[in-house]
RNA sequence: GGAGAGAUGGGUGAGUGGCUGAAACCAACAGUUUGCUAAACUGUCGUACUGGUAACGGUACCGCGGGUUCGAAUCCCGCUUUCUCCGCCA
C-alpha cells in the first residue's frame, strides 16, 4: 500500500503518478483523505473518553481499598455514560478504518519516475538486446511438436490425468527440468542468495501481504475447505517470511532464492498464447527475492537484472530486456523489467523473467520495517525476479537448438546438470 | 482425529481482578571508572496510532477475536498454534 502519509502530503502527486498506470485515482484519493481526517478526529475523541474512564476506574479502586464504598459507587454511576459514548465512538472508528482500508488497498503502487506512459505491451521499451537470432533448418518444428517427437513432454497425458495446462515431463524432458532447476539454484547461490524451500500453499494473510489479494483473487487456486491458496509464485511465501518483522539495518541486503512449482488459473487466456509450453496452469520457476535498504534498492535491481542476463547468456539464448510502460506493469510494482527470449520456430519473443522493485509498497502491506541509523523504524524495500521460469526457457531451448537431423543440442553450461548433451 | 498442558517484551521467566506496559535475570546499546584483551558501576533498552515546533503527553496491544466488569495479562467463550500421550500415516 502507498503509505498514508504520502497520500496526505500530496494527493495530487499520487493522482498524477497513478495516471501513468492508467489508473484514475482522484475519487479514491479524495475519499481516503476525508476518511483519514474522520479517523483522526474520532480517535482523538475516543482516546480522551477512555483516558477519563481509566482515571475514574483507578479512583474507584482506591476508594474501595479505603472502604469508601458509597463514594466509589457514586463514581461508578458516572462512568456508565462514558462507557456508552466510547462504545459508539469505537464503532465509528472501526467502521472508518475499515472503509479507509478497503479504498486504500485498491490503489496500485506509484510507478517510478522513469516508467514510460503507455497503454499496453505495445508501448514497452526495448532497452537492451543480446545474442544471435538462430537460423533454423527448413524442417524446423515448434517445441510442442519436438516434445511429442522425442517423447519428452506429454500434454495429452496431462489433459487426461488433470486437465489442460498440466503437462507430464518424461525421460530426458523430466531430467531437463531437474537440470534447469538445479542450474538456476546453484547460480543464485553462487551470487549470494540463500536457498529456501517454501510451502506451496499459503493463507489469505500472505496473499494479501504480497498483493495478490484482493487484486488477483480469481487467478489463484483456492482450497476452500482450509482457506489456503496455491502459490502463483514463490515470491508469495518467500516475501511473507518478512511479514510483521523489524530488521536491523546491517542485515541488508537479504537475498533469498527458492524453487517452487507455481499454480495459475490463467482465467481468460486463449489462442496461440497458450499453445504448448507458452502458458501453463502449473509450471516450475526459480525466484529471487531481495529485501533492501530504501537507499540501495535500485542498486539491487541492477544486480538482479545482471544476474538474470548472465543466466540467459550461459544458456546461449538470444534475449532482450523491456522497460514496462505504466499500463503493462503489475499492480504492486514501482518499476519492472521483462526479459524475453527468442523462440526461433514460433518466431516470437517469450517472457521468461520479470524483475521488479516494489519499493515500500509490499513492505507497507507486510509491515516489514527496519531500525534505521537514527533508531527510527522505516519501511524496507522489496524486490523480486524470476531466475528463471522454466517452460518458455525449455520452449526456446528446444526450438533454437534443433539441428538438421532433428536432434536437439543441450547448451554446454547445462550438460553437467542433464548428464546428456543431446536429445 | 481423541485426551491433557501451554502461548507474557530480543531471550529466560514472575505475575490469578485495581498500586502491572508489565518484576527479576540474561543479551544489547550508551556512559563512568580501572586497566592488557575483561570486570564493576550508572543509565537506556517493545510496537502502532495519535496530540504537540519541541519538551512531553494520550490511547491500544501480554497468541488472535469476542464477552463479563467501574476496572482484565489475570475470569468466560470461540479460534490459531506449540508440547506430551493415544490413534492414523509418507
Amino acid at each position: 500500500m502507498i503509505p498514508i502519509q504520502t497520500i496526505r502530503q500530496d494527493p495530487q502527486f499520487v493522482i498524477d503518478r497513478l495516471a501513468v498506470k492508467n489508473f484514475n485515482a482522484k475519487d479514491i484519493v479524495t475519499e481516503i483523505c476525508r476518511l483519514d481526517d474522520l479517523r483522526r478526529n474520532t480517535q482523538k475523541q475516543l482516546d480522551d473518553i477512555l483516558a477519563t474512564s481509566n482515571k475514574k476506574a483507578a479512583e474507584i479502586g482506591m476508594l474501595f481499598k479505603q472502604g469508601k464504598t458509597a463514594e466509589a459507587n457514586a463514581i461508578k454511576e458516572a462512568t456508565t455514560q462514558l462507557k456508552l459514548q466510547s462504545k459508539d465512538l469505537e464503532q465509528l472508528y472501526n467502521e472508518t478504518v475499515e472503509k479507509l482500508n478497503t479504498l486504500h488497498v485498491q490503489l496500485p503502487n506509484l510507478p517510478h519516475s522513469s516508467v514510460p506512459n503507455g497503454k499496453s505491451a505495445e508501448d514497452n521499451e526495448v532497452v537492451y538486446t543480446e545474442g544471435e537470432i538462430p537460423q533454423l533448418p527448413d524442417n524446423a518444428l515448434p517445441h510442442w511438436e519436438l516434445a511429442a517427437k522425442w517423447k519428452i513432454i506429454d500434454f495429452e497425458l496431462g489433459n487426461k490425468v488433470t486437465g489442460a495446462g498440466f503437462p507430464f515431463y518424461r525421460g530426458k524432458g523430466a531430467r531437463l527440468q531437474r537440470a534447469l532447476i538445479n542450474f538456476f539454484l546453484n547460480e543464485a547461490i553462487a551470487a549470494g542468495y540463500e536457498e529456501y524451500q517454501p510451502p506451496l500453499a499459503v493463507n489469505a494473510d500472505s496473499g494479501f501481504g504480497t498483493g495478490q489479494l484482493p487484486d488477483k483473487e480469481g487467478q489463484m487456486y483456492h482450497c476452500e475447505e482450509d482457506d489456503l491458496y496455491l502459490i502463483p509464485t514463490a515470491e508469495v511465501p518467500i516475501t511473507n517470511i518478512f511479514r510483521n518483522t523489524i530488521l536491523n539495518a546491517d542485515e541488508f541486503p537479504i537475498k533469498n532464492v527458492a524453487y517452487s512449482a507455481c499454480f495459475r488459473r490463467e482465467a481468460g487466456s486463449y489462442g496461440k498464447d497458450v499453445r504448448g509450453l507458452n502458458r501453463l496452469h502449473q509450471f516450475d520457476k526459480v525466484e529471487i527475492v531481495q529485501i533492501q535498504h530504501p537507499d540501495h534498492s535500485y542498486q539491487s535491481l541492477e544486480d538482479m537484472k545482471a544476474h538474470v542476463a548472465s543466466l540467459l547468456r550461459k544458456l546461449e539464448l538470444p534475449f532482450h530486456v523491456l522497460r514496462l510502460c505504466g499500463g503493462d506493469m503489475s499492480f504492486t510494482s514501482a518499476i519492472t523489467f521483462d526479459f524475453e527470449v527468442w523462440s526461433a520456430a514460433q518466431k516470437r519473443w517469450l517472457e521468461v523473467s520479470s524483475v521488479s522493485n516494489f519499493e515500500d509498497y509490499q513492505a507497507n502491506r507486510l509491515k516489514c520495517r527496519f531500525k534505521g541509523e537514527d533508531g527510527k523504524t522505516r519501511l524496507v524495500h522489496t524486490l523480486n525476479g524470476s531466475a528463471l521460469a522454466l517452460p518458455r526457457i525449455v520452449a526456446a531451448l528446444l526450438e533454437n537448438n534443433q539441428m538438421e537431423d532433428g536432434h536437439i543440442r543441450i547448451p554446454k553450461a547445462l550438460q553437467s546438470y542433464t548428464g546428456f548433451d543431446i536429445i
